[in-house]
DNA sequence: ATAAACTCCGTACTCGACCCCAGAGTCAAG
DNA sequence: CTTGACTCTGGGGTCGAGTACGGAGTTTAT
């Protein structure tokens, strides 16, 4: 008996379909992001359709959401709580917008003071590490 | 006798003065960051001027450098290295482009996945599920 | 003189998303 | 039927930048 029925797999086939590792699926369902089945024989056997949520989760994940976020999206999944669902992606909007902000800040000092430190004498301090130490004097 | 001699602190003092917590310093010195004095009584005494040196990593920190990356800028405090600064510098306003790039990326879907979500009829399928469980339609 | 506050030391825990390992059992192919 | 690839359970480790804790000793203020 071959128990090649496409409809399940082992969750070493499962983790290859969905191009994740055997580590991940385990993981995800102790998070509760998968189901884990009942395991009829000694081994579990996971539908096919897995793979989808798999690749829902990541996914979200590359929209940057968290996973406790994605747990939320799932128990969402049938899309009838639509507000609550646009929270959750304003929500993380709000922080890709101050992460962004904060970056664009860091940038531009620091874009200020490279450009500064290679027009500025050899002879004088590094602009970079001057502001650093800024008004109290270090050294 | 108040022995206040303000050329040295305790530790605690010395985390006051600085603005952060015993255990930072204490993790600061485990890191290298800096120095553990000699304590001459059973109690260490800071000089004064580490507060200097703590204020350098916080605004280091600010500007997105990892405490590996302060060390490697600490070393080279005197200002002697300038090209080596630079290259941290530049090395990290690298990682600060990329990061941005991604955050638009991902700032850029969602707020059209939102947008969508806001406008489409309440009998449809919410589109941000959707585009979750679809294929990659993003950029 | 006594209590509060502090210091030292070491260890362990936090968060997030996994990865790696060991040992025992099991399944599938040749 | 053997071999090798797989699965199960359970635990530990990783990274970064700290935070928390516990107990013993010490200093300081009253």
């Amino acid at each position: 008996m071959t128990t090649n029925s496409p409809e399940s797999l082992t969750i070493g086939r499962l983790a290859r379909a969905a191009g994740v590792g055997v580590e991940t699926i385990r993981y995800y369902q102790q998070r509760g992001l998968l189901p884990v089945p009942t395991s009829q024989g000694t081994f579990r056997r996971y539908p096919v359709a897995l793979t989808a949520r798999i690749h829902f989760i990541k996914r979200a994940q590359e929209l940057g959401f968290s996973l406790g976020e994605i747990t939320e999206l799932l128990r969402l999944e049938d899309g009838a709580h639509r507000s609550a669902i646009r929270r959750i992606a304003t929500d993380r909007l709000a922080q890709i917008g101050k992460k962004v902000a904060d970056l664009k800040r860091m940038q531009k000092t620091l874009k200020h003071l490279v450009m500064e430190c290679e027009h500025t004498r050899r002879d004088l301090p590094c602009p970079i590490i001057a502001s650093l130490v800024q008004a109290t004097g270090l050294t």
